[in-house]
DNA sequence: ATGGCCGGCGGTGCCGGA
């Protein structure tokens, strides 16, 4: 089976390109971030025409998240109070960042990180806190369904291997002390990066930004992941990163990362 | 040198992204 993490940045701009990606990589599953729109606005019918089931959870202009799958998934969730209860949750569910459904015995589990902003902020703040409410809500997961995939958007490099210039990192967004150790407490609940069980090199990156040609010059993080409960990350047989999208015309700044199990 | 470049929104500038 394989699954795939996509940030497409609006599935309405890059509704073309996420198509043609599926068609020359059918995979089994497809999880993606930032489509920017209100669920009845999304463009279902051309994925549904090319075989797949579409699980939605949107908003209007920022975040949202979906699932496709060539097969039906069971037990939908979308947020986080699916599972914790409204004193926990607060207002992290009105901005659409987390859907999870299962297949095959496999709870996949889509998120869209915070981004946090700057080192301080308070949109910082708010990463941090998100973060502590996602140890909770896959602590709980693991307790009913161990074998777990979560993927997505992290908006977090976990080491210095994973950005290109990891210079003045310690005060940079996506990489401080404070939300790697937030990552770093939820992977000791028993997940494992996907990706680092076969490349161990640096220079291998998810997300490039659109200025200042960095995406020519490797000028990238690595912030989209795939971590694995350990029964999966025994079974993983590969997991890939397909730069091809990136080089198109209007690219999404972030480009697929397939794990295959 | 701390910016650049995008997408969405709503109306031709600004916010959010990372």
């Amino acid at each position: 089976m394989k699954i795939a993490t996509w940030n497409v940045n609006s599935i309405r701009t890059r509704q073309e390109q996420v198509l043609a990606w599926l068609q020359t990589n059918p995979v089994d599953v497809l999880c993606l971030q930032e489509t920017k729109v209100n669920d009845p606005q999304f463009p279902r019918l051309p994925f549904e025409n090319l075989g797949y089931h579409l699980y939605i959870c949107g908003q209007k202009a920022y975040n949202g998240v979906a699932i496709f799958s060539r097969q039906p998934l069971e037990d939908i969730t979308v947020g986080f109070a699916a599972i914790l209860d409204e004193n926990t949750v607060q207002s992290f569910d009105e901005q659409k960042r987390v859907i999870a459904g299962t297949i095959d015995g496999v709870r996949i589990i889509n998120l869209y990180v915070p981004n946090g902003a700057s080192v301080g902020s308070e949109k910082y703040l708010y990463k941090l806190g998100w973060l502590k409410l996602l140890k909770e809500y896959l602590q709980k997961t693991l307790e009913k369904t161990p074998n777990l995939c979560v993927c997505g958007d992290f908006n977090i490099a976990l080491e210095d291997r994973d950005i290109h210039d990891p210079k003045g990192r310690e005060n940079h967004i996506m990489a401080s002390d404070a939300e790697r150790q937030a990552l770093k407490d939820i992977l000791e609940l028993g997940l494992a990066d996907a990706f680092r069980k076969f490349n161990t090199e640096s220079g291998q990156f998810s997300w490039w930004d659109y200025r200042a040609a960095s995406f020519p010059r490797n000028k990238g993080w690595r912030i989209d992941h795939h971590y694995l409960s350990s029964s999966l990350y025994d079974q993983a047989k590969s997991c890939t990163i397909d730069k091809t999208p990136r080089k198109l015309e209007k690219p999404s700044d972030h480009t697929p990362v397939i794990v295959e199990l």
